[in-house]
DNA sequence: TTCCCTTTTGACCAATCTGGTCAATTGTAT
DNA sequence: ATACAATTGACCAGATTGGTCAAAAGGGAA
């Protein structure tokens, strides 16, 4: 079925990947609508149901192949070998600000596929998206170099404290250069301020 | 408009509420469908549009109408007298989660709306939000005992780290509690387990 | 040109649904 | 019996739904 779909124009490929996760994004399983994304897509509708033959394959391959799309480029551009979590928890946090600002169409629609409740999909996300939590999440707290921390602190909360600040940190990035045009931001400015913060928690919990 | 609605009774009140919030949180303003909220609370066409002469009358006055009845509850329970800015974080996170608990829906509700992007409404809504957001969100971090605070700690900094952490904490709670069956939950280890974190916080700000 | 195969089209289907109206019915209090 | 408010639901005209399929268009080889 994908195969086929593959030995597209890359262009054409495009316009309709995008159209589709645009639309299910917006709308959900249920309500997005097939004919909204071949015409939106500049396609046929025989087209569409030529190379999926049905709209819950559609929408199992997209979901499949942008979570393949994201996980690629997430494990391809982050080192492993950083020894600190601290440090490390900071990396995975602005990779994703900024994987997120690169592809916001991709992640949108992730997003509302992780929140889909359409009995038609659900059970089908549910397995891919637990299969993908599992794999990547756990080896962020994997060999956490427990010499480092101050005797009397609870390292497990340590890190915790650390999970939770980032994710704050970079929400608000999110949310601020949403507000602002985004364009070329590099997030310079904004590496530089997580350190800050990574610098007093390493103060509170280190030796 | 909504005077002649409050004098409805009461049951037949809240299962149009009811209905409404649900069928906007579900499928958002465009999509969603008059003819599901009235066979769903049970009246006919007609009477919903007597009381509310459009789709958009209704939602707005749904949002209006939610947004008070949230602030009502929440500035009714919580109290301003909490000298400790720490404690004060958490005793609103932890309201908020109590909240959550006890009225889903209308968080979903509002949530969605905030989310909205249909352009028939989305102007309003912002300027709702925005009105709310001003007058509830600053006094949070009004009257900031600094004395309390070690030499050398950036106070704000230290003050959003905690809210960060809290916000993370009462997030992970909800998650948890939706797991799990949740029903008669009083959040009392939870309550506890705040305030390790607040302990932790404290023992690395304060002097 | 003719042949053959793949790619692509879009009219068509039957069913469902849209927000909103309004003449008619029902309920209630005088 | 009268008046008035509350409530109904058939009706509107048009849009939209996921999916099909015979036909057209494209392209390379003979």
């Amino acid at each position: 079925m994908a195969s086929r779909f593959f030995n597209l124009d890359e262009e054409k490929q495009l316009r309709i990947l995008n159209a589709a996760i645009y639309e299910f994004a917006q709308k959900g399983y249920d309500q997005a609508s097939t004919n909204e994304i071949v015409k939106s897509a500049g396609i046929s509708k025989g087209l569409l149901f030529h190379y999926f033959k049905s709209k819950k394959d559609l929408y199992l391959f997209l979901h499949q192949h942008f979570v393949e799309v994201l996980k690629t480029e997430f494990f391809s551009e982050l080192q492993f070998d950083e020894p600190d979590v601290f440090v490390r928890i900071k990396n995975i946090m602005m990779m994703k600000s900024q994987m997120m600002k690169k592809h916001p169409e991709i992640f949108n629609f992730l997003m509302s596929a992780y929140m889909e409740s359409s009995s038609e999909v659900k059970h089908e996300l549910d397995h891919n998206h637990h299969a993908l939590m599992h794999s990547s999440y756990a080896k962020i707290f994997e060999d956490i170099d427990q010499s480092k921390f101050r005797e009397g602190v609870d390292m497990n909360r340590a890190v915790q404290i650390v999970f939770w600040v980032l994710e704050g940190f970079s929400k608000q990035v999110m949310e601020k250069t949403e507000l602002l045009g985004q364009s070329d931001n590099d997030f310079t400015d904004e590496f530089a301020e997580a350190d800050v913060y990574i610098e007093i928690l390493k103060k509170s919990f280190y030796k």
